[in-house]
DNA sequence: AAGTACTTGACTATTTTAGTAGGGTATTAG
DNA sequence: CTAATACCCTACTAAAATAGTCAAGTACTT
């Protein structure tokens, strides 16, 4: 399986979403300051997102993104696959062709492998990773951390 | 984690040397013949698969690669380590200053799946692959192959 | 009406991967 | 002894993937 900042960041900005998304949309600008990822790579990572049908948008101010569904129906696999195509690990992309036509000799050790992540990662949903105290922790930082750095341009301003 | 052709090619190669060194060492050439992987490139994948420990060579004429100690002490994971690095999932490399020297929203998941991948992959020796029928089905598959390759190679010489 | 925010597509620098090339050096069969 | 065999090592390179930038839109809401 192919496992990348791609990857990596679309589950962080989904969890974003379903940490900050109770009453408004959340804009990608927020996203990409709170979870310091690049805001035009975010751009086209919600544009997968949304052609996976994972989330939807609201234009104009005060819009944004939302979850499509409640948080417990969302697992980390489906967001990979969302924006990574697939979390197979073969060479061959599961069709058995990799030597000269026929199968080789590990085929079927990374077809497991491949179910084995698979499994795992779809056993691991939006709503569980949100219940977990360290992510809570890691959130509340993230929002103090905005929170002091806006301060400091106020401040900053008024000089 | 990184899993590539040449995670895949070294594991497969260490399956090929469990298979085929019963009595005396086997060259990379045999290898490279058998498997379809780059003569040079095997090399270098042995490099490193020496360099860990998991094999020995003997030089000169009837010389090659042997394993070191029994196929059932050595593990998939291991193989990969030697020539990957690592199977860690993290961006950060397990150090955990993914987000401006803290942790990132994410981290302890990938951290999760790598304990995942690790543990699957180091359940599974060459002992095991090798006790496999598919395995044996194909390596016997990929001997006939070269068998009727060298055949048809000294009829065109005859000719 | 105007600003906000999403949408799209093309483009680029960097890194990694996979593989090549070409020179060695040690060993041993004959 | 010597020539063939097979390991050993370094540097190089083409192609692909990744991560990210840039710019010009379009839709919507206040």
């Amino acid at each position: 399986m192919r496992l990348t900042t791609r990857g990596r960041y679309a589950v962080t900005a989904m969890l974003d979403l379903a940490l900050h998304s109770e009453k408004r949309p959340v804009s990608v600008a927020e996203i990409s300051e709170r979870q310091t990822i690049s805001l035009s790579y975010l751009e086209q990572l919600f544009a997968s997102l949304r052609k996976a049908g994972l989330v939807d948008s609201v234009r104009g101010p005060g819009g944004g993104y939302r979850l499509v569904g409640t948080t417990d129906l969302i697992c980390v696999a489906d967001i990979i696959k969302a924006v990574n195509e697939s979390i197979d690990s073969t060479n061959c992309g599961g069709k058995g062709d990799c030597q000269g036509g026929s199968i080789c000799l590990t085929h079927n050790l990374w077809d497991d492998l491949g179910r084995q992540i698979a499994g795992f990662l779809s056993g691991i949903s939006l709503a569980d990773l949100v219940a977990k105290r360290d992510v809570q922790t890691i959130a509340n930082r993230q929002v103090d951390q905005l929170l002091t750095l806006e301060d400091n341009n106020v401040r900053a301003k008024a000089c």
